[in-house]
RNA sequence: GGCCCGAUGGCGGAGUGGUUACGCAGAGGACUGCAAAUCCUUGCACGCCGGUUCGAUUCCGGCUCGGGCCUCCA
């Protein structure tokens, strides 16, 4: 039984799905416009680890996983004029770099992953469903969702009006007929891109593209959604007013689990506070992504995780720790107390504690796999990529200087060799080595 | 200002009405030419003030501090 947090209720309630054999999940995935950072890895993990857990206790046929690819944005446009380049260029690599940097840490693709732009007529219908319905208007080449259409606007979020109004941060351009109304559709100039719609040529809003393409991909009510806490408001709570609207009040999801930050400091990391740090950039510095990983998973995921150099060494050595228990193991049956850590809301810290009592390899290696860590062999991990054959003429110098008790000449080696990533341990069978 | 979340040892981090996980780092020891790895041992905490209770880190209230959302944001 999997216990699950709900935002809407703020509660762990049981994970029953509508139907075990068909069980939804849409994720918001990135907007392509730059370099992923290690705080939208988060979900992206969070997620995938969810995924595996949902597919062991249901079935691996159980799941349908959908996380979106934003590519049509005002960013986007931006991003584009500033390389004198079509969007596509943009979106195109940054999609690449965004499933390689995820690739990295052990994210498996989802089995949909909707593109905006190859969802517009869907998007088109939507909107136009919501005017009809009287949901939604048009005004001067804009289509505006009309808050105060919809009562039950701010359940998630937990807004009254008044409060959004004492917010009044919204931008109140004076076509809209209420400040809380938001944009489905808006009007693209020439130069800008574009699709026909009924109500001129424009491009859909953001809130929009997700509730069309959960509607299409996984119909009109999923057992999941899952992304960051700041999406909560406005962009979920928008896609809630959309899609039930559209669908005469039915519930867009049964659960909404939402991800805590990762912080820098005592502050969250985004791309505007200019406190990131990339993948990418980890990876470059020679960490691994499995690292990478399970540093993310190391807090609960509705924690704030602080982002540090000491917790990526720590999560290091555990791994190393890990991969010398497991050695070259089949995985054989999955510890119960790695899938109960997991099934009470996805407590990772917990299941990973329990990972490390595990003395079985093939246990151990069975289980690592729901937190999507240890799937390579100890080979792989501790020497893979190395010029093995440069390092054993090396060792086998230093294996002679000691022979000779040259002992200034055996260090100097090993030195060399650390500084070049690479690690000698003296054993009672001779020297071993392995990546740093 | 409104709404929401958090405060656990040097660090990371679970959890619980009563003997307070676990990991990293540290200390001591074994092993080693020295290390590394491994093994053994080990010190260290529940923000403040009240309340409920036989008993609170755990429940309730207040406070302080920190963070998030209210604009794009994982």
């Amino acid at each position: 039984m999997i216990r699950l947090h709900d935002t809407m209720t703020r509660k762990k309630r049981e994970f029953e799905p509508a139907d075990p054999k068909r069980i939804t999940m849409y994720v918001c995935g990135p907007t392509v416009y730059g370099r992923a950072h290690i705080g939208n890895a988060r979900p992206a993990v969070v997620f995938d680890t969810l995924a595996r857990l949902i597919r062991h206790e249901f079935g691996e046929e159980s799941l349908i996983y959908a996380r979106n690819v934003t590519d049509v944005d005002d960013k986007i446009i931006a991003a584009a004029e500033a390389e004198g380049v079509e969007p596509q260029v943009i979106t195109e690599r940054y999609e690449r770099f965004y499933l390689d940097d995820m690739g990295a840490l052990g994210v498996a693709p989802p089995d949909i992953a909707p593109h905006a732009t190859l969802e517009i007529g869907p998007m088109v219908a939507m909107i136009s469903a919501l005017i009809e319905r009287g949901n939604a208007y048009e005004a001067e080449g804009h289509v505006l969702f009309s808050v105060p259409s919809d009562p039950d606007y701010g359940i998630l979020s937990k807004r009254d009006r008044e409060a959004m109004i004492a917010g009044a941060r919204v931008e109140v351009a004076p076509y809209k007929r209420d400040p809380a109304d938001f944009v489905l559709w808006k009007p693209s100039h020439e130069d800008v891109i574009g699709w026909d719609s009924p109500w001129g040529r424009g491009r859909p809003g953001w809130h929009t593209e997700c509730s069309a393409m959960i509607e299409r991909h996984l119909g009109e009510t999923i057992d999941i959604h899952g992304g960051g806490l700041d999406l909560i408001f406005p962009h979920h709570e928008n896609e809630i007013a959309q899609s039930r609207c559209a669908h005469g009040g039915v519930p867009l999801a049964r659960f909404w689990v939402h991800n805590g930050f990762v912080d820098m400091g005592a502050e969250k990391m985004s791309k505007s506070l200019g406190n990131i740090v990339t993948p990418a950039e980890l990876l470059a510095q020679r960490h691994r992504g499995e690292t990478l990983r399970l540093a993310l998973l190391s807090a609960h995921y509705r924690q704030p995780l602080p982002w540090t150099q000491a917790l990526v060494e720590q999560s290091k050595t555990i791994l190393d720790r890990l991969y010398r228990a497991a050695g070259d193991a089949e995985a054989g049956e999955i510890d119960n107390e790695v899938v109960e850590a997991l099934s009470d809301d996805l407590n990772t810290p917990a299941a990973l504690s329990r990972l490390q009592a595990i003395d079985d390899p093939a246990i151990l290696k069975a289980s690592a796999k729901l937190l999507g860590v240890l799937q390579s062999s100890a080979e792989q991990w501790f020497r893979g990529g190395a010029d093995e054959g440069a390092i054993e003429q090396r060792i086998a110098e230093r294996t002679e200087a000691k022979k000779n008790r040259d002992f200034a000449a055996a260090d100097r080696i090993r030195d060399e060799l650390k500084a070049e990533g690479i690690i000698l341990e003296d054993g009672p069978g001779g020297t071993t080595w392995r990546r740093e």
